[in-house]
DNA sequence: GTGGAGCGGAGCGGAACGTTCCGTTCCGAG
DNA sequence: CTCGGAACGGAACGTTCCGCTCCGCTCCAC
């Protein structure tokens, strides 16, 4: 049977909340589900129809937004200089709006175990390609700071989404220059505890 | 008449509200009102005795935030080299937090017209001190993007406040060889409309 | 014509929160 | 000791908000 009118309707809906939902809890983490809909398009209802509740939802958003990830680490690693994979890795997740997506959303919903494995993974991977960088990066600069980078680029934020991104990168430059040179750094590195506690909520 | 014993007790009520809303509120802009009473160890008619709403309370809080920039800038404007001036500024600013009193704040109230004034006079002193920086930036640098760096700084934040000033001071030091070395940056710059949407709620 | 997949959106139940208000405490004057 | 009232604690109120349910409608497939 060839796929009927009302199915390709429903899949066209399919992506237009899972859009809509993207832009809304990016733009604000704890924005009523009714918005979502309102900017999908569709009634409270279609939501309901695909996620059993919001906080599935916000789980799979979450989940698309560790592969994005993980896919970028993985595209990155096929470059063979170290430095220049390192850079093309954080300038695709900063565009993406990765960290919007995984870190923010945090503490809105409770993890599955598939998550927290794909995030040691995801950790892991970059891990290596940090590793691959490291002869380019000042001493004392170590993957944890990575992580508190990405952090800083994404608080970066204005209401045009395009224009969002031009700044981002703008400022990425700014911190990429930055981790090249200069001396040691001021203070302890981060450990993974201040890290890892907005997953801890 | 001396101070009564009862005044003094509610004058260290005064300073602990303070306090108490300034973590509060730094912590999270929306939080209930009553956290504040609790954290600082009082009901909340003790709150409301000094501050008719909630919003009377921010902005109070807000506008403080205002003058401990301005208080920041024209210190740092002693220091007779340009570059070191601006460093100062930058690291007491950061160190304070002023931003998460200001910026994060908007849109919780209304300002007040002695408010604005405020803010035009804190950009004032701040665009002569980044001028008198500006032979040690990179080219294309503008004092626009400055507010942004230290957004992107204020975005630095974990639960432990002492641990998230040393934090901070460690990628305040990748930002300020960041914007030293390197080629122009890509994209056009921050324009006002830009990064004054926050006040406009 | 008819069954049912897909859907819109009113409305329910309950949580959260700003503000009010009332009863209590306790300092200090007389 | 008495007592007025400043300061206060926190229950209660009224309102807003929001996740979710559910009923009735639409419209495609057969």
């Amino acid at each position: 049977m060839a796929i009927s009118e009302r199915a390709r309707k429903a899949a066209l809906n399919d992506t237009a909340i899972l859009a809509a939902a993207r832009d809304v809890f990016i733009a604000d983490k704890r924005a009523p589900i009714s918005e979502v809909a309102e900017r999908a398009g569709v009634g409270i209802s279609a939501l309901y129809r695909r996620y059993p509740s919001k906080e599935e939802l916000l789980r799979v958003l979450c989940h698309d937004g560790l592969k994005t990830f993980i896919a970028a680490v993985e595209d990155a690693a096929a470059e063979p200089d170290g430095w220049t994979a390192f850079e093309n890795f954080l300038r695709t997740v900063v565009i993406a709006d990765v960290h919007s997506l995984t870190v923010h959303l945090a503490g809105t919903f409770t993890p599955t175990e598939e998550m927290d494995d794909d995030a040691a993974r995801a950790n892991d991977l970059a891990a290596v390609l940090f590793e691959r960088a490291r002869p380019s990066l000042r001493s004392g600069f170590v993957m944890a700071d990575v992580t508190m980078l990405l952090e800083m680029c994404a608080a970066v934020r204005i209401p045009d989404a395009e224009r969002t991104r031009e700044l981002r990168e703008r400022y990425l430059t700014v911190l990429l220059d930055g981790i090249r040179a200069g001396a040691d750094l001021p203070g302890p590195t981060p450990t993974d505890e201040e890290l890892g506690w907005r997953w801890r909520q």
